[in-house]
DNA sequence: CGCGAGATTGACTCGGGTCAATAGTAGTGG
DNA sequence: CCACTACTATTGACCCGAGTCAATCTCGCG
């Protein structure tokens, strides 16, 4: 039950892309398996128990940009959780028009969606060079069996999931594009924190379209909402590249100053409020 | 905004409902107790192998239109299954704003938000009187060291739940007013079918507020927007009691026809005007 | 009965989508 | 090396869908 065969052909050929795959799939690169407690440290989740399981190893398997992980409607049997890269994760409507789910990076899970029906339910696309650890599903509940604070762990994933699609739903639901834009800065930047890299300067792994997508917007007003906020001085941009100058702006940002009073206020960093007066009526310092 | 009627309906605990689980009168409120088939049965998922389980009960709790079943960082221990009645689950956002996540029914699960930081996430209030069966978290994991099979209901019920959060996501990055109430009704409508009632005629259990909230829009648009589903005959609207004429055309609707140009054109694609001249005639409810 | 919550409808506004032009960037091959 | 192409990003002009504000209207309920 321990080395899995090969998992099935990875139809990993982009429909639009021209990466000739040829074999790619894994190299004899780097580290190819894992045991459970490394798996668990991915998650962020602490096993109840310690687990003494050198003998349960997972394999790892490794994906190029832009191959396909899984594809939507591809019969569901394993998990994985993301050891090292960058992937988008997509729904297909009836018209071929792509939705952004989310943005998996190390310690995500992904392949959760094909549970339910043995299907996966979206598609999981590689925006770098990823290496995913592989969890075969059937192996994973019958480890359940044995290891019980395993179906906790499972669990606690899955919930955890549920409850960053909830804020998703009411992101979506309820702000505005600046305030989206602003939410989702901050949300990289913490995660980027938690994965040990800047918070403050870091490179986005995805186009305006794909950001666009993710929150409800066009590409184009991502871009016009990333060029507002570098104008008022809440961050740097330059091109992926990304700088997070007042993270609690962000953070708390409802809507931008009506428009052209803006200039390089910022710079003045709400050391008092500006009364709005407009830009028409300019008073010298009273 | 919430208005403060009904004194009564916060802190709604079950220990403070009229019926103490204790004295186990069998026809007080129908059914106090279930066991692990009919909660299968409930959640639509068939478990592999069949569970003799007369002695493994749940416990059923009623709620009384709106009192609040759980609210938001209240400590978890508990899921719940709705047995009968009509919920809607809201998050609260910084401001005190309603965002409303779904509206489960009989079969749906609630609470599962919880699991992963042990406190709820969401809350969930009756919209009508409601039969809830309790399924106490650790009872379940308990148990699912014996009936191997009830992890997998639970994986499925979790995995079911990410999916209908993952299509909401896309309906509201991806759709407009119109299509989304189109969906809204289908998915009720659908949901009906499933209970075995109508899928031709039912109530709305919650305002336009609440559905304005659930779909991402003000409670104007959605009234609007049934109107004018009413005036090119693709529904029936009294208050709330909605008739589907065309679920077919809700199903596909992208956009409506451009505005004014609707009128009677709607009798022109199906031959069957509606009971002749009377527009204004409505369905009489039984 | 009147009261208050919910629903409908109209008028107006504006946030953000659409269309379009331009420019920066990366990959490829001569 | 540069040119060529394709992709990505920025920015402007325009406008429409849906939000906002507000005035009824209806219904259930004490």
């Amino acid at each position: 039950m321990q080395s899995q065969s090969t998992p099935e052909q990875r139809n990993a050929t982009p429909s639009t892309m021209h990466t000739s795959p040829m074999e790619a799939g894994r190299q004899r690169q780097g580290r190819l398996w894992s045991n459970l407690k490394e798996v668990c440290d991915l998650l962020h989740i602490t096993p109840a128990v310690s687990v003494n399981s050198e003998e349960l190893l997972f394999q790892h398997v490794q994906f190029k940009t832009g191959q396909r992980v899984h594809t939507i409607g591809q019969a569901f049997d394993t998990l994985y959780i993301v050891n090292s890269g960058f992937l988008k994760t997509v729904l297909i409507d009836e018209f071929g028009n792509e939705q952004v789910l989310s943005f998996p990076m190390k310690g995500d899970m992904l392949g959760v969606d094909g549970i339910h029906t043995r299907h996966y339910a979206s598609e999981a696309v590689a925006l770098s060079d990823c290496d995913l650890i592989l969890l075969p599903f059937k192996k994973l509940t019958a480890l359940g069996r044995v290891h019980a604070e395993l179906e906790n762990v499972m669990y606690g994933v899955m919930s955890r999931e549920l409850v960053r699609e909830q804020a998703m739903i009411g992101m979506l639901g309820a702000l505005s594009a600046e305030a989206r834009v602003a939410r989702f800065l901050v949300s990289l930047a913490d995660r980027f924190a938690a994965m040990g890299y800047s918070s403050k300067l870091f490179n986005l792994r995805m186009t305006r379209h794909e950001i666009g997508s993710y929150l409800g917007l066009t590409l184009e007003t991502v871009s016009r909402t990333l060029s507002a906020f570098n104008e008022i001085g809440l961050i740097t941009v330059d091109q992926r590249t990304i700088g997070i100058k007042d993270a609690d702006a962000l953070k708390t940002l409802r809507r931008l100053p009506p428009s052209r009073s803006r200039a390089k206020q910022a710079s003045a960093k709400q050391k008092a409020e500006v009364d709005q007066s407009g830009d028409d009526q300019i008073l010298a310092t009273a």
